[in-house]
DNA sequence: GTGAAAGCGCTAACAA
DNA sequence: TTGTTAGCGCTTTCAC
């Protein structure tokens, strides 16, 4: 029923350890036979049996995906499609496929990440997130299974872990300081879930830049939130009730901008007039609010091409030491920034 | 080095096929030997390889998951992640894992479902998108293999294909027809790529709407657009240089939606005052434009768990006819579509 | 109720 | 350069 390469071998008239080799285009394999091999492989529609593959040389050729838990609204934002869109990419030119990870909780995902390990499903696995004190990665990080991650670990004495990462710190600073180029003093910052690293590296960022200015941060202007999307609307109402109105917002993402947007807009203060917004990422539809926003592009389809390449890399040759690397960011300058004036009161 | 079936079995003191009957948890095995084996597994910390598995007893327990290619940007589209979603929360429960495709070609992605299929690497796939002629869709269906699609075959004699799809010529036809109640005689269609089953479906709905209505369909009022936020702000270029604008606008699909109020947004004609815009889908996001954007909820989460839940039905019983089955859509009105009322001309 | 052994389809020594 | 053969780790008859 199912063809094998013993058919194919009977139909090249050669040993099936032969069609293995030329299926592995081994140099050892005259060409003569391996273009017959191959026209019997052609004319029987051969395709190997993944399974048998695997367990005879101990490899799967696939990288599992892990992904922060579904259970709450993160994973919808857009990033995730790009940056796996990126990991495609890369694993597609390789030759490596892709699997998912389907918990909802963390619990079940760290389950189901000793399964693929320790069941020899995938080759190696990427972390799609980073947060303080990840079961999933300590775990991975104890059995020395390759990994990479996309953001980095939080654990300064995790050496030798690889990862695709952007210098949030720097970029969180940047955007402060043109903030403050354009006359601001009161930068208010909407960062995520706090027990996120990028979430941590945005503030300091954020702080250091105030502080350079010789402005103290202060702690009411500093909020978080988890949801993406509730997250930036709450977000708003607290910043806006303050005595001391904020006339700039750094917000951690654009889905959360268009919260803060949509929320700015039914409180009439008007963006960027009243308040100005930077945000971060650069997903695709962040040109697409209105206005559009001044955001910084973190280059998310390169985050998951490097975070598989390294992967590979560290599949490949286990010896090597991790890699660290760093993508690029880059401001987008649209229209939700604006110089400050100050205020005439009427 | 790595545990298998035979140090259980050593531990347990039992052969390795007993240990086999305990993980199936065959009924011919006693407790009291159960329990032994059980606790040897959990004292090795024993998984049991996945490949071994596959190969003995030929299935693999994941779904292979095709997304349309990723090429164009169709895919960062939030809908995505959401319907990979449903299909994970299903997939999990019933203890099958995903494997994605990575190709980015509709060639790359036929070869690639090829070797999942002949390679026995899923038991069954899911086609998250549903164009006409479909190559993929086509060669699944020559080889009897199990699979289901989210939308609907194209083909009215494909029969015995299981499918999980809105009515979305009823709900199109339905927002056609507010629109009508609200006064609206000028109503165009912006549709997107056109050999997708539901922009036919959609178009459809909308024709008979009007033609019920006594309103003749006009060519200049219907525009497609494949690419999803360009196409939107196209598509308002198109009809907003009509010598007769429409007065309201449903759009094939909220990101869009985001597109074109950009557009209008630049144009200063505002929404809803000067044009009512209706969509679908409902994503996360879309609650969140400015004004929010009234919208057809599709229940896309319901779209994956259903296609899921049918495939591996399917799966694990070929015999019982291909299952149809339409997820309801409910409209979700925001503050995008405003009752008509003609233009003062001063 | 449990064990022995063959076999799933492939790869990789080892021979030749 | 190619063939023979012994596994990879599991499941599943067939015995007992």
């Amino acid at each position: 029923m199912t063809i094998t390469i013993k058919d194919v071998a009977k139909v090249a008239n050669v040993a099936p350890s032969t069609v293995s080799r030329v299926i592995a285009n081994s140099p050892r394999i005259s060409e003569r036979t391996k273009e017959r091999v191959r026209e019997a492989m052609k004319e029987l529609d051969y395709h190997p049996n993944f399974n048998a593959r695997s367990l005879a040389n101990k490899n799967t050729k696939t990288i599992g995906l892990v992904m922060p838990n579904s259970a709450n609204k993160t994973f919808q934002n857009p990033f995730f499609p790009e940056v796996i869109r990126g990991i495609s990419s890369k694993a597609h030119q390789l030759d490596y496929g892709l699997y998912l990870s389907t918990g909802q909780t963390e619990e079940e995902i760290y389950e189901e990440v000793q399964d693929m390990v320790q069941g020899r499903r995938v080759d190696g696995i990427i972390l799609l997130y980073s947060k303080m004190n990840d079961k999933v990665m300590n775990y991975l990080y104890k059995e020395k299974f390759p990994f990479s991650v996309i953001g980095r670990p939080y654990d300064p004495n995790m050496k030798d872990v690889t990862y695709v990462n952007n210098d949030n710190f720097k970029a969180a600073k940047n955007v402060t300081e043109y903030l403050l180029l354009l006359g601001h003093r009161q930068i208010a910052f909407v960062g995520g879930n706090l027990d996120t690293v990028v979430t941590i590296d945005h503030m300091e960022g954020y702080n250091q830049a105030l502080l350079n200015a010789d402005i103290s941060p202060r702690s009411d202007y500093v909020v978080f939130h988890e949801e993406l999307q509730e997250g930036g609307q709450e977000a708003v109402i607290d910043l806006m009730s303050l005595s001391e109105r904020p006339t700039a917002l750094i917000v951690a993402d654009d889905i959360m901008t268009f919260g803060v947007m949509r929320m700015l807009n039914e409180m009439e203060v008007k963006v960027p007039d009243d308040i100005s917004i930077i945000s971060f990422n650069n997903v695709m539809i962040s040109e697409l609010s209105s206005p559009p926003m001044t955001t910084v592009d973190i280059n998310i389809f390169s985050l998951g091409f490097e975070a598989a390449n390294c992967l590979i890399d560290r599949i490949i040759h286990p010896l090597t030491d991790a890699k660290k690397v760093i993508i690029p960011h880059k401001m987008i300058k649209r229209q939700t920034c604006k110089r400050f004036s100050p205020k005439v009161t009427t």
